[in-house]
DNA sequence: ATCGGCTGATTAATCGTTTAATCATGCGAT
DNA sequence: ATCGCATGATTAAACGATTAATCAGCCGAT
């Protein structure tokens, strides 16, 4: 846009020295001595000068933008995650270009070379349901789950998983129904597998996956959660918040009140989550500092490389790739009712009482 | 970022023609011959040329990028908005640049100029309860809704809240709550007035606004709505599906069936909404086209900028401000009860029917 | 034959910043 | 006195695209 403010020279003829001195004086790069430095310091801030990013991006073939794919931006986690990037890149003198791709794997592909062409320094990827990322030209952060090959940082989704397994078996419960949307995602694969491994002998576990669910009945449907609870299930453990939050409806609507007689738990402490009655009881991802590991990552690899070397994409790699997850205690998930049923089959059913249900 | 792909130059190298002949030929300005053109563009194609946007900006004073700035980025509209702004955006050939101020309005002035010094071509800002928009240096799209002056585009807040309760209305209801968040939101109030406006004579509306509310009585404290069942009211109209979800959770809870006792109304059609019991009926707004008309006037507004002026920023205006809302009628609102509670204290309390429902 | 006008291309300047190379100067050591 | 060296600053060349100004032909008309 048109820089209204003043430019390197501007501040160089002020004081009667060179456009270089100026640039040397910011940047402190070059030779200039203390009290050059400082003058220069006091009337570029007194001017109100601003780099262009232009022109810096031009000679240095640095843009200071990172790039923001988040290829399910349907996805309700998205104001966490942009926020927490923007917070992380804006901190580290970044801007943060975001770039959609509707689900769909080559539009995609598409959003990250319309990216690529826009000159971003880095990538931060939260891929779709384990997309392999193609070499880009650029260094990448991908941010999925730790057991992903390739994943530079993520929330310890397993070790979520288990705080809420744990959580539940405290109170407990001994069988228990995992909730999930697709088995193909990483991550959700990961925090059903640590509720599942905490529930070992004596346990029960079983898992529901509503896509292929919705394949069959239609989007929307119901997930026949009454039966479930007549089947002996007193807990029912939701890959997401809004897994949860869809379980939670459809018990309260068949009269199975929430968590007298059944516990609902969710992950990802989502915008509803503490408001809704019962409030969900959860696992939050600390997306403020996986941010900022993904974000200091790429700053060191964009930093660390030859703006014209040969440009290869592999993901970045960080210190800590595992952060811990917060268990976030709330009124979704209490005791399991008194008479316990047995581990076995379904006459626990006449005891549903009043309160409309249709399968 | 190093740029791998070819320049300018390098085409102009293989066709044996000066850098300028290739720069008019592309963009169709200079004078170049029809076939000139033709083999320009051919090996321009063939080589997979990209032009740097650094080069360009620098010459041209335009960056080829918009920000897009959200006062509230937790909302959980972001995703839709980002989503269309990002879609609109990119068919113009422009970028989207994110800031977020995390409600702050001093933390929203700095995310405007980390925008402005970045060098955006202009900003589509969606303000934070009646934000006024300080004058920043180049053109802005303003995203409210149309009673506020200066909004250059909007869903029809008024007609949307007109639609719902016309369907309330139609259903029989007569003494409706409506129930927002914060009175100070031009958009929340115009939502509800264009409720009010349908209930006249022999009807009855209250309106329950949950910020006050929650200062005295605490964070996602309990919104007393059995009490306003028992008070007469049938249908709770939410200003957004948010409060509709919390409305509904918290009458679910209370054993108060919905839509047989109660009817919930929401706003956005937000993600949950059609996957919750029962189905929220709501209003939406068309993000897509809303985002397409904002983006047009802001690039049309830049194309016809001097791109050296004093750069006034005073918000642009579209030929088209206000787009209709869409009423989505799914299960959450139907008929209320045969015998209407008289308009006293509570004792329906104990009428509490069973039995499923089917629209 | 010369001039004017048109076409299709080239030259060269410019945008603002960075940075390698260069230069002037003063000072201590030989 | 001179050489070497460190210091503090300047020069000038890039980065890649755009664009005003210029130029070489060529054709038709005076």
């Amino acid at each position: 846009m048109a820089r209204s403010g003043p430019k390197l020279t501007r501040i160089a003829r002020t004081l009667g020295v060179s456009a270089a001195t100026v640039s040397n004086a910011l940047s402190g790069k070059g030779r200039v001595s203390a009290e050059m430095v400082e003058k220069i310091r006091a009337t570029a801030t007194e001017l109100g000068y601003v780099p262009s990013q232009a022109g810096r991006a031009l000679r240095t073939g640095r843009t200071g933008v990172l790039g923001l794919v988040l290829p399910d931006i349907a996805n309700p986690l998205f104001p966490q995650i942009a926020q927490a990037i923007e917070l992380a890149a804006s901190s580290s003198g970044y801007g943060v270009l975001i770039a959609d791709s509707r689900g769909d794997v080559s539009t995609q592909t598409k959003a990250i070379e319309r990216l690529i062409d826009r000159d971003v320094d880095g990538l931060v990827i939260v891929p779709r349901r384990g997309t392999r990322i193609a070499d880009v030209g650029c260094p990448v952060a991908v941010i999925d789950t730790p057991s992903t090959p390739g994943n530079t940082v993520a929330a310890d989704h397993w070790g979520g998983g288990r705080q809420i397994a744990e959580h539940l078996k405290a109170l407990g419960h001994c069988r228990v129904l995992i909730i999930g949307n697709n088995p193909a995602s990483n991550v959700q694969n990961d925090r059903a597998g640590g509720i599942r491994s905490v529930f070992g002998e004596g346990y029960h576990t079983d898992t529901l996956w509503i896509e292929p669910l919705e394949k069959l009945a239609g989007k929307g449907c119901p997930l026949g959660l009454a039966d479930k609870v007549a089947e002996g299930y007193t807990a029912f453990a939701c890959i997401s918040d809004l897994h949860a939050l869809r379980a939670l409806t459809e018990l309260q609507r068949a009269g199975i009140n929430v968590p007298e007689r059944a516990s609902v738990t969710g992950f990802d402490d989502l915008i509803w989550s503490p408001v809704i009655t019962p409030a969900l009881t959860t696992a939050r991802m600390d997306m403020t500092e996986i941010a900022a590991i993904a974000v200091a990552a790429l700053v060191k690899a964009i930093s660390e490389r030859d703006p014209s070397d040969p440009a290869i994409g592999a993901p970045v790699t960080a210190e800590t790739s595992k952060v811990p997850m917060h268990l976030v205690i709330r009124q979704s998930a209490a005791a399991p009712p008194a008479f316990q049923p047995v581990h076995t089959t379904a006459t626990a059913a006449t005891s549903v009482t009043e309160g409309g249900h249709q399968p």
